[in-house]
DNA sequence: CGTCACATTGAACCTCTTCAAGCGCCGTGG
DNA sequence: CCACGGCGCTTGAAGAGGTTCAATGTGACG
């Protein structure tokens, strides 16, 4: 097993959980679509957003970084239901108050938007739409995900490494945004097994590791 | 091991795929929710009622019976994503075409409802609503799975169970409407391992299994 | 330099799968 | 009418894959 020589980034996985630091609120936009709406709030990384039970009046989109959430009302292991990256949007659940609880992986910035300043736009139908169109979108990604909850370890890794390169625009080289703990509990495995598929894929040439957080697809294709 | 003296009721799971057979299409109905904007169509046991790729022009209800779902491009054995029982929508993944294939469990009545025909209406804001509630809904289920697909066999099997229960107006005795083979494939287990769960369960009197249909919670509060 | 969080690696264990056999119900046909 | 065969369900024993427990490695920061 070759040792790695590893040469950090700047994406070092540190704890540095301050307090937010919302950036001043610019005047209401006038923009045609649901973005953009209004300044991105910056969070540290492992801040949470909003928790189970709070009364959902916002959707999210994030800016930069990454989110995850969870449900805290089954104890055990933390299990994560969803991740989000740069462009996605979160919250979307509907009902009254939050199902699961939001936290970022990593230092983000996020885009809180009322439900009421959607509402309340004279072209709101247009906006509801867009809100349609947005749900649907993560309801694909979770029945995508419940595909590659029922096969194995391995099949697991090698699926959210895919998905998440076609996330990140396509390209080879991926940023991960986040722990091998958080992978495994999106994945439903132990951080040992994620780290050992990982392991196993590098010596097998198929993926590089420059860093913990960084990976490179050798060949996306083979992957499959 | 007890030995089952099984009686078998009427849901006897026996291959009877006749044809579809449509009931005479009812005038529009001006009625203001979505439901009930046409008469059901019948159909028998496993029988398809849409492909993946197929033109996602129509949404569905299923009036009585039950409906899977599954995706037939990843090769291998079947993975289910959803299950759709009396009362539930589906086909709302939105985009052109479908991303997952639809087929009957058992006998079930099935509403088919046109998008176009939604759209057409006077109230169609309202409709467009209707539409992201139930997308939100369909959402928040397709989570709720992917948490159970986090945990073990017996908490899949009895997360299953309960979440029947729920959807069969919280009687304890319930009916499945599916085979182990279905169970299996919507939980990612083998029909042995849900078989002897089963078992296991009937043998501590958590459950009663008064023929391979029907299940009884003998006492829902405990399974938790 | 020492500490801390995160990641990696190894070995024993356990759960679920795989393979195999048998049972019960039902429909069919001799 | 009963025998046969298909299908679905159950049960058992061996095997593989992932977890658990434990130790070590690595980089960042004070």
């Amino acid at each position: 097993m070759p040792l790695r020589t590893t040469v950090s980034g700047n994406e070092t996985p540190r704890l540095r959980a301050r307090g937010r630091r919302a950036t001043p609120e610019s005047p209401v936009s006038t923009a045609r679509s649901i973005d953009s709406m209004s300044a991105p709030t910056s969070y540290g990384r492992n801040e949470p957003i909003f928790f189970e039970g709070d009364p959902a009046d916002s959707i999210y989109k994030v800016e930069s970084g990454c989110v995850r959430t969870y449900n805290t009302l089954d104890s055990g292991p933390r299990q994560l239901v969803s991740l989000y990256l740069a462009g996605d949007f979160f919250g979307l659940e509907g009902g009254d108050h939050h199902v699961v609880s939001a936290e970022t992986t990593t230092a983000s910035k996020i885009h809180v938007i009322k439900r009421r300043a959607l509402m309340a736009r004279k072209d709101n139908a247009a906006m509801i739409r867009n809100l349609l169109d947005l749900t649907a979108k993560d309801l694909r990604r979770a029945q995508r995900h419940n595909l590659l909850l029922l096969k194995g370890a391995q099949e697991r890794v090698i699926g959210f490494l895919l998905d998440m390169q076609e996330r990140e625009h396509g390209q080879n080289e991926i940023a991960l945004h986040m722990t091998r703990r958080d992978i495994a509990d999106y994945l439903g495995l132990t951080i040992e097994t994620v780290s050992r598929t990982l392991s196993r894929l590098e010596s097998e040439s198929a993926i590089s590791l420059p860093s913990p957080w960084r990976v490179v697809l050798n060949d996306p294709g083979m992957l499959n």
